[in-house]
Parts: C-alpha cells; sequence; structure tokens
DNA sequence: AATGAATGAGGATTCATTCAT
DNA sequence: AATGAATGAATCCTCATTCAT
C-alpha cells in the first residue's frame, strides 16, 4: 500500500538510471551489463529504460559522455587561471587530478573507455577529443612556456606531459585494476605529492642543491 | 615417439588457435569475440577449438597467461643481472620495456585486463601477481639500494617507481586507444628516452649542474 | 440532459478513434498496428483509447464491424426495391457495388479481414454472416426467380452469383494490393459495365442477336 | 536411444522449413507467426532457421515466392500451347486453375500477399511482376486474337479477363476465408465449369440460340 | 474524461557448445 | 583428429496495457 506500483519522476529518471548503468557498464563493461541488472538497480523496469534511450548503445554513450565531459573543462580553468611559475603549477594539476580521481567515477570510465574501444571507436574518439587533446594542450601550453622562461629543461613537451601524467594514470588504473586483485592500497594523493616533487626536481634546470 | 602418418600437426594448433584468439579478443574484447571468427582466423572449424580447450573462458585465459608470462622475467634477468649505477639501469629497463611494447602485443594485453578485469578477477590477479609485483619488486628494489647508495632521493620507492613506468604505460595505452581515433602517433622509442633522462635528472641527488 | 461545462466531445471520439484506426489496420494489418499511432492520429493519448475500448482486439473488431454492416442492407433494400426484369437488376447491382467501393473504405476492409480470418474467425464469421450470406440470398432470390421466368440460363445460381460478383472483387482487390505494386490502374466503373454486359449476355437465355 | 538428439540433413531442411513455415504463416499471417511455432513444425530448433534464412523477413519472402514462382509458368505453357478455338481454350484454363488450386496452397499463399501487401510491398509487387502480369498477358493474348477471329465480342480484353479469371479467385477466397467460418463448401471444379460455360454464351458472339 | 510514464510478458535473434559424421 | 550442422539458453527490445496524476 504505501509503495504504489509505479512512480512518475520523468525529471529525475535519466540521471538516476545513468548512474545505475555507470555501476553495471564499470563493473562488466559494455557487452556483459544486463539491462536487467541496469533496470532494477535504478528501480524501474526494464521497458523504462528505452523510454529515455532508444538502444543499450545509446545508454553506454550517454553514460561515458556525460561523465567525461563535465570534468575536463573544470580542471582547464582551475590551471590556466593563475600564472604561476611552472613549479607550482605541476603540482596543483596533479592535486587536482588525484583530487578529482577520487571524487568523482573517472577511474571507471578510463577503464571502460579503454576496454571498449575496439567497439566503440566512437568513444575513444570523444574521449581523445574532449579529454586527452585538451590536457595535453593545457600541459604542453604551460610547459613550452616554462621552457622559454628558462624553467624547464628542453625536450619535447609532449613527452614532458607524459612524463608528468603518466604516473596519475597509472595509479588510477592500479587503484581499478589491480587494488581489487589483491594489490596493496595506494594513496593517489600522497602519489600526486611525490611524483610532483620527484618530477620537478628533474624538469626544472634551477633546483636547490 | 609417436610417429603418426597422417597427423594433423596437432603440436602447433594450440599456438595457432592462441594466435587467431589474441588477435581477436584484442579486436573486440573478451564477450563481443566470436568463436566463430577465431576459428575462421585459426584455418580450423569451431568444433576444433573444443579439442584443445574446454571453453572459451579457457582460451581467454589461456591466451593471456601465455602473452604475460613469458615476458616478464625475461626484463627481470636483463635488469638484475648488471650492478650497474642507477643512471644507467634506469634507462636500460625503459627502453627495454618500450621495445617489449613494440616487439610484443602487450599493449593489446594490457587493454584487455584491464577492460576485462570486472569479468575475469583472476586475470587481473594473475597479472598482479606475475607481473605487477615483480615489476614492483625489482624496481622498489633497485631504488632502495640506489638510495641507500645516495644515488636516488628518499620518498617511498614505490610511488618513484610509479613516477618511472607510468608514462611508459601510458605511451602503452594512447597507441592502442586513442592513437587510432585520431591521435598523433607516438614514438615509445623517444618516450622511453626523454622521459628517462628528465625523471633521472630528477630522482638523482646530484646532477651535472 | 447533463451540461458539463469542460467536457470534451465525448461523443465524437469513438468515431474519430475508429476512422484513425482503420486507416492503421487498413495500412499494417492487426498485429502491426501500433496503438501508439492510432492514438497519434486520433489525436487523442494513447490512455484514452482504453475508455473506450476494452481491447486492441476490440478495437478492431468495432471497426470492423462499423464499416461492413452499415453498407449491406443499404444495398438490398436498394435491389430488391423494384421488380424489374433480371436484365436491370443485374446492372444496377454491380453499378452500385463498384460505387460503394470507391466511396468507402470497403476494399481495405475486405483486405483486413482476408489477412487476420485466421487470428480472427469471428470477424470471417460476421463477415461471412452478415455480408456473404445476405449478399448470396440476394443474388440467388433474383436469380432463382429469373429463372422461373425463363430470364436466366439453368445451373447452380451460388454459381452463377459468383460469375457476377467474383470480377467486382477481383477489382477491388486488385486496386489494394496490385494496383500500388505498380499495376496499372483500374476503373472499377467501366469494370462493372463492361462486366455486366457479358455476363448478362450469357446469362440471360434471350439475347440480342 | 533410437533418436538422436541431432539429425543433420542438410539437403532437406530448407525445403522442410518452408513447407512448415508456409503452413504457419497461412494460418497466422506473418506478424503473428511465432518462429518458435514454426521451427516445431518442421522438427527444427529455432537456431536451426537461422542457418537457413537470416531472418524471419526472408523466411516469409522465401516461402511465398517459392510457392509462387514454379506454378505460372506451368499454365501458359499448358494453355499457350495448343491453338485451339477460345470456346475450348477458356474453359481448360479455368479447369486448370481449379486445379491447380485444390492441389497447391496456393489460396493460402493468395491470402498471405493479400493480408500483407501493406508491410512487404515487395510481396505484392513480386506477386504483381510474375503471377498478374503473365496472367494478364495470356489472357488478354487469347482474348484480342478470339476477337479478331470474331470468336469474342467486342470490349476492353483486360476487364473480358476479370470476367473470367473474377469468378475463380472470389472461390478460392472463399475456401479460405468464408468456408473456415461456417460457409457452405464450394466445390471449384464444378464452379470453374458452369462459370466457364455461363461465361462464354456470353462471351461468344455465335451461341446457339 | 484525459494523460503519458511505467510496466512486463512475449518473441526475435545470437552464439557458445555439442555431437553425429 | 576434425568437421560443421544443430542446439537452446540467454538477452535485447517491443508494445499492449495499467495507473498515478
Amino acid at each position: 500500500m504505501k509503495q504504489p506500483k509505479f512512480q512518475r519522476r520523468a525529471e529525475d529518471r535519466p540521471r538516476e538510471i545513468c548512474a545505475a548503468a555507470l555501476e553495471v557498464f564499470a563493473e562488466k563493461g559494455f557487452a556483459a551489463a544486463k539491462l536487467d541488472d541496469i533496470a532494477r538497480r535504478a528501480g524501474v523496469s526494464k521497458g523504462t529504460l528505452y523510454l529515455y534511450f532508444t538502444d543499450k548503445e545509446e545508454l553506454f554513450r550517454a553514460v561515458v559522455k556525460n561523465t567525461i565531459a563535465p570534468n575536463i573543462d573544470a580542471v582547464r580553468d582551475a590551471i590556466m587561471a593563475a600564472d604561476l611559475p611552472f613549479a607550482q603549477l605541476a603540482p596543483m594539476f596533479l592535486a587536482r587530478m588525484s583530487e578529482m580521481a577520487t571524487r568523482t567515477p573517472l577511474g571507471r570510465v578510463v577503464k571502460m573507455v579503454i576496454g571498449e574501444s575496439g567497439n566503440f571507436p566512437e568513444l575513444a574518439k570523444v574521449w581523445h577529443d574532449q579529454i586527452a587533446v585538451k590536457a595535453f594542450a593545457i600541459m604542453t601550453g604551460l610547459i613550452e612556456r616554462a621552457q622559454q622562461r628558462g624553467e624547464v629543461r628542453p625536450g619535447n613537451p609532449r613527452y614532458h606531459a607524459f612524463s608528468l601524467m603518466g604516473p596519475m594514470l597509472m595509479g588510477l588504473l592500479y587503484r581499478e585494476v589491480l587494488q581489487p586483485a589483491g594489490g596493496e592500497p595506494l594513496d593517489l594523493q600522497l602519489l600526486a605529492r611525490q611524483h610532483a616533487e620527484t618530477a620537478l626536481a628533474g624538469l626544472l634546470l634551477e633546483k636547490a642543491s
């Protein structure tokens, strides 16, 4: 009696469904995810999914895109805002990345995109165009400027960007993949801090000796 | 010992099948890979697969394990062999990694393990126990020794390992996922070299100033 | 009696719905017709259909019966009224049939009944009892009378009825089925006239020679 | 033990499946036919259907086309062969039609094509191009020749063809649709004979008076 | 009376797996 | 050892129907 058979909440449904779908897709990947399962977690019936998404594929795309899109610009704005020396910007950037990784399902989405990039080239493209390109643009921009100022050692700025970001990506994936498989827990915040220190002491020409 | 007269080359079959399976699994992931497809590429019939593997899962496991296992020990041996200064070992290690990544399907396997870690926790475990643990052990071992010798700056050796290896993993995944999605090509060898230089100049206390 | 103030025109709804339903059923057949589609064409919501019809089946039945029923009696009355010689009645009858076929959706209904007779034996029964039996009764009655008067040649009156009506049914179906498939257009009026002439010249014993 | 789980009879399967499918499609129409049902009647599993037909639609098309195609040429050959007077050809033609209608599932196929012509315009087209056009060509050809010879009264040969064939079509549909709904049984052979007589006595200019 | 969001049973389709050949 | 025709469980998706609003 208390719980009517139907609940009409057209406003929130898409969000709720996406949230449930994110969980299931992240756990199982696209193909192994069952719509039944997603529907159950979202507290709706299977049919309801089709009121909001035409397709399993469309739902997957929506989940990934919705989760990918919002994050990147926030980072850029935060970083580009201040005209600080590289020695201060880089740690900020890494800290922000690790913080985002703990607050949002970024790791899971990355895992999904990697795993399904073969079946959904489009998603890899979205990730590339909207995340990777921007992120690399930000980093290489900062690095080039710093190189011109004599703050950062010469070298291909793109590869320098790998040197800076790679360990964070590795940490992210470690938490998603290996830690659940018995790996020792990893503190992303600490990693960010130590890596920033370590990397910088090398990227900088002048160092406290 | 046996000399069957009309025998088909039963010896090579498993290898051929695994090779074909690796291709397909790497392209599609576990669930989306069709045995029909694998059989066709291996030049055998679908039924034949079951003469050598009880299961699709077993085939997947075999593919991953066979491809993972051989590589790791080779690296360890090569690295541990010489008692060189860290400044020489680290570049060697990174160069070896990048070389292995271009010679073997390592990138694809990593992609598979990441994507299917949810459905095959066992594979993540294998990767963890046989690759990650060993790799980290090697690295942290080298780093700790170098720290004791005063070659490497203090800090959690495990995190230092992330600093060293992360960019290579990132490069690997970039080639698998983003480059096919329109990303600019990446030269892993160059990345390894520049990253080694960059990272070391920071990891080392004494530097050419 | 009641004078509801904000009442929607509940009076016309069933008719409007039936009209919309006829279109859709005629186009797609029973099973392939979607209530969504019918509702849209009727300008109401899906739920509203259920205020007037308990069921998709009931709606179908209503459509068919409503369209079938009214027509037959009109014909009978028109024909039976006058005690004319057969040579005049028959052309009248055929002309009336062809006229009805162009004015009403008779052809479509016939098509529907034929196509769904397997799934709705009841409709075939309605058609049989209310149309076919009556139509045959009228025709055989006229024919028998004319035979007794020596106007029409001997022979099973029922089969004579087929000889008279069959071509009109064929014309009807031709327009519904083959003409849309690229068949040359057919003028039902002309067919009725020529067929009447032709058929009569044979059915009559005395002919203008 | 007697009946093995599998039967390998790739040769006959398509034929058997088509036969079973014809039954079910004829009974229910396209949409209401269940593949489960077809498979059961064909004595195979549902999956087997897909070894031979990509689709429910393709199966439907195959059934209709296979049943339509063979019949028409037989008729033409039989009719065109002899250069007999029209008074002998017409009864032959009608007799042949009625005979074919009792021997083959022609009536059912006609019913299917009529019922599904809206959903499968292609089938109406096949029927039009391969049956109707040919049949009309034969008939109008014969009639025109007979008109030139003075055997048949003037008038649009196409409409004359309706006069001749319509009653047979009506008889066919009567047997499929109305007879199962309680209609008095119809003897197609008798109908063919009487109709031929009746129609001819009118189509011919010279008659025994 | 009217709506349309929500439901869930039903059916087409896929594909790993089996087994007669 | 090898085949590939046959199987049937699993799952996506549709759509008639219901019910809170």
